[in-house]
DNA sequence: AATGTAATTTTGACACCGTCAAGATAAGCC
DNA sequence: GGCTTATCTTGACGGTGTCAAAATTACATT
């Protein structure tokens, strides 16, 4: 692991100086490391500077807080999420019904892949301090690509129900989220039956929109 | 605050404290109060043994760990949780569509009404860790009553679909669950929101049985 | 290029935390 | 009475988040 070979050359004080390059982004990515490998209990603040390679306090002249680099994390993973999303939902060549196939199982997919890193973008704390008010905008703009998806749905003219979009992304949302927390917290262990049951859902949720 | 003449009829022997009366259950109860009002980030050992009148390390003789006690309030959580689904499901004077009515929104509401314990009771570490088989254990009894609950639709023939009963009750309960974490994580902040799609999911949820 | 100012980073310190080890006290049983 | 065991306390250790003050570097203005 401690690559002497690869180390040695930050010990000559002219070359690793005592500013570091992009202490921010470092942080940020050893953190992620760390709460993937150990979970989000598992992550301090003293180890990670000492991973990164800096003092204790360094850290709090790029996030006023441990709670701030957490939330910090959780956007990146909204942000990450957003993206994947909004491909899906822009995608031109795609038809709906394949847009909400994918837009279902790419959320359920990040989430499965990325447990902690989901745990901690829906962790209570975050969402009701105000201090966080632009990890909670980065959020919710996640979720409008759910409303966007069920508005061209509604465009098109395929919903046939009285149910508004909203609601629809809404309900789909919840939906989607408590199958994702179950699976990622381990509680429905086996991934065929999460596959399984996102599949059922979908389809379920076809019925309705036609009815 | 601290009332020695009003522990005192608690328990017949609890006169003066070497030997607190019912150490474990007065931790437990504290330990819901603690939680309840400074989140479960709020509880710590020191603290929690303070306000019971008790030293640092007396909860050790009762609990394995910080986490044991965790396990054992969330436990208790879903023991609470399964006795009001029970009567819910074995109610014999009610309506089979009531009884899905009231079991939906009863876990709704109990997930609103104790949002910290309802994110304790799912949190991740809990779940995977098996130190804590017999919370697991719990926990799943809870769920076997939405599985009874489509049992018997499904004996009563109202049920259309090919799916499963269990396949309906996993889906449920993860709409369900999804939806009481984004209530009682303060994602989805209006309660009358919360209650209206629950509302618009069981009516869903019915057509669904049908087809 | 020199200098002053702001942005970083470090060292030191504090209070708090979970938990172990050893000893003190009370309860229960003979 | 005495013995055993469950319960509780004191003391200690290493780890944690975070503040204050000092040290170091980068940068803008001259």
């Amino acid at each position: 692991m401690k690559d002497t070979a690869h180390t040695s050359n930050l010990k000559p004080s002219a070359n690793q100086p005592y500013h570091h390059g992009n202490l921010r982004l470092a942080l940020l990515n050893a953190s992620v490391d760390i709460i993937r490998a150990q979970g989000i209990a598992g992550l301090s603040l003293r180890k990670l500077a000492d991973v990164v390679g800096v003092s204790r306090t360094a850290p709090y002249h790029h996030f006023k807080d441990k709670d701030a680099l957490l939330a910090a994390v959780a956007g990146q993973g909204f942000e990450e999420l957003s993206q994947l999303l909004s491909q899906v939902v822009n995608d031109d060549d795609a038809a709906l019904n394949a847009k909400l196939q994918h837009a279902v199982m790419g959320y359920l997919d990040f989430a499965i892949q990325h447990p902690t890193q989901y745990e901690l973008m829906f962790g209570q704390a975050l969402w009701q301090d105000e201090q966080h008010e632009a990890f909670q905008r980065t959020a919710k703009d996640c979720f409008r690509q759910y409303v966007k998806l069920f508005e061209l749905f509604a465009q098109q003219g395929l919903i046939n129900t009285q149910e508004p979009p909203l609601r629809l992304a809404q309900m789909t949302w919840a939906s989607l989220h408590g199958l994702a927390r179950l699976a990622s917290d381990g509680i429905f262990a086996k991934q065929d039956d999460i596959h399984d049951i996102a599949q059922t859902a979908v389809r379920h949720l076809e019925i309705i929109l036609q009815k």
